[in-house]
RNA sequence: GGAGGGGUAGUCAAGAGGUCUAAGACAACGGUUUGCUAAACCGUCGAUGGGUUCAUAGCUCAUCCGCGGGUUCAAAUCCCGCCCCCUCCGCCA
């Protein structure tokens, strides 16, 4: 959610920058809205003072045995009017506040401008791997290996479920339980939160209203499985105040997470790439706006260590306007290299959502005893998700005889070398 | 799922239609004094929105007593619906 005040204060320029992620967004209506209730709160305001001063006189009226039926009838009038303008200022608010709940964050001015293909690589580390073979891509290996069974699993629950089995299995859970540990010794509090979060979590961490049709919902209970423990942990500190001392805050969560991923599929995003089910492990950060942007690099920089102890090339770029979420200001993604697509993939996407959720959220801190409350930056970043990160290991560290070489960081927990 | 009890500002807590303009305490903060891991005394001390303003300073008006409605000239207080917590009962992979 923005602040309305911004807009108000400099509607020419945040409408500009606005339109560099969707050249369809208008602020204008929303303003006129914004004028219209200005006018209305005015005019009832200075209704209810009458009536709180008229009240209290009927109340004095009333001890002293004064006969107060006139001012009670006048009183009356001032009662209907003030609802009359406060059910036309409820029409109001609550149109401003769905045409607020779709526009998204102010991008960064860092933020490359326009559409996806203008992002920028800052780094990367390693380099694609060389084969002197027919390289397998991972669905094959999973299959060969029987360590991947889609078949199975689509009997079970449909298509584009995973099941992981035998070693992949012990893969996958290897896998979460080196990267949770990772984050939780560098500072982060673990946390395994509720894997279904109700609506207003999903609103405040702002899947909700827009990506209705890509989560699961449970409509018995009206709660939602979540497609990212963004949706969770952004509502950690929902309703509270930080000390400044306190900031920043840094969580790592282990969740399952589940998209309905509504819409086509390409060849290209078989296998683990794209699926409905996934574990993934988040890390999550409540900062001070000063604290924001630098909390942003170092959580980019804590998930690519993960990649650099497996050893798997990646690459880190800075996304453009047009491939933000709505609620982020600023998001670097990692990529990992399948040599089998000859193609990177995002395993970890962080981003500085700014106060955009907090405000959603009503999360804040203050700066110092006596000091007004200000909202808090909320900063989300994958540490990383599993299923692409498990399809890079097999693919990029499969050997000439067809074994796949475990990174030396999971060995002893697998208790294998090679798959 | 059922019965009962509860939800008041950071915490505890009074209040049961009309100076509630939400008491009081604790914590916190500022000060005075004594003099030293501290006490006593004085003061300050919730949030949001509107107006005024350079101001996120003051002043002022409005709103907020779990959430949402309703009754009334007037609601923390009465009525209806919902949520959460506690105790007990039922059901149960």
């Amino acid at each position: 959610m923005l602040d309305i005040h911004r807009l108000r204060e400099d509607p020419m320029g945040i409408e500009k920058r606005l339109k560099t992620r969707d050249s369809s967004i208008e602020l204008e209506e929303i303003l006129t809205f914004d004028q219209k209730r200005l006018s209305l709160i005015h005019s009832i305001e200075q209704l209810k003072a009458e009536r709180n001063r008229g009240a209290q006189e009927v109340g004095r009226c009333k001890k002293a045995g004064e006969d107060a039926s006139e001012l009670i009838a006048s009183l009356s009038g001032v009662s209907n009017r003030i609802a009359e303008i406060d059910s036309e200022l409820s029409r109001i608010l609550s149109r401003i506040d769905h045409l607020m709940s779709l526009l998204p964050n102010v991008p960064h001015p860092t933020v490359p401008i326009g559409v996806k293909e203008n992002k920028v690589t800052l780094r990367s580390f390693g380099k694609q791997p060389q084969f002197g073979f027919k390289v397998k891509d991972h669905l094959a290996i999973g299959e060969e290996k029987k360590i991947l069974d889609f078949r199975r699993a689509a009997m079970i629950a449909g298509t584009r479920f995973p099941m992981y089995i035998g070693l992949g299995a012990r893969l996958e859970m290897a896998l979460i339980q080196f990267m949770f540990a990772h984050h939780a010794e560098n500072g982060y509090t673990p946390v395994i939160p509720p894997f279904l979060g109700n609506s207003e979590s999903l609103y405040v961490s702002s899947q909700l209203p827009k990506f209705a049709d890509d989560i699961y919902h449970c409509e018995k209970d009206n709660l939602y499985l979540n497609p990212t423990a963004e949706s969770l942990l952004a509502n950690l500190h929902r309703g509270e105040i930080f000390d400044e001392d306190e900031l920043p805050k840094k969580y790592v969560a282990y969740t399952t997470c589940f998209r309905r991923e509504a819409g086509t599929y390409g060849r290209d995003e078989r296998g683990l790439i794209r699926i409905h089910q996934f574990n993934k492990i988040e890390m999550f950060k409540f900062a001070t706006p000063e604290q924001s942007y630098a909390e942003l690099d170092q959580l980019v920089v804590d998930a690519e260590e993960i990649l650099r102890k497996l050893g798997i090339h990646y690459r880190v770029a800075l996304l453009a306007t047009q491939d933000l979420a709505q609620q982020s200001s600023k998001t670097i993604d990692i990529e990992v290299y399948l040599p089998a697509q000859e193609r990177y993939y995002e395993v970890s996407s962080c981003s500085n959502c700014e106060d955009f959720q907090a405000r959603r959220g009503n999360t804040r801190y203050r700066p110092g005893t006596g000091k007004k409350p200000r909202y808090v930056h909320t900063l989300n970043g994958s540490g990383v998700a599993t299923p692409r990160l498990m399809a890079a290991i097999l693919e990029n560290n499969q050997m000439p005889d067809g074994r796949i070489h475990i990174p030396e960081v999971l060995q002893e927990m697998i208790g294998e070398e090679f798959i």
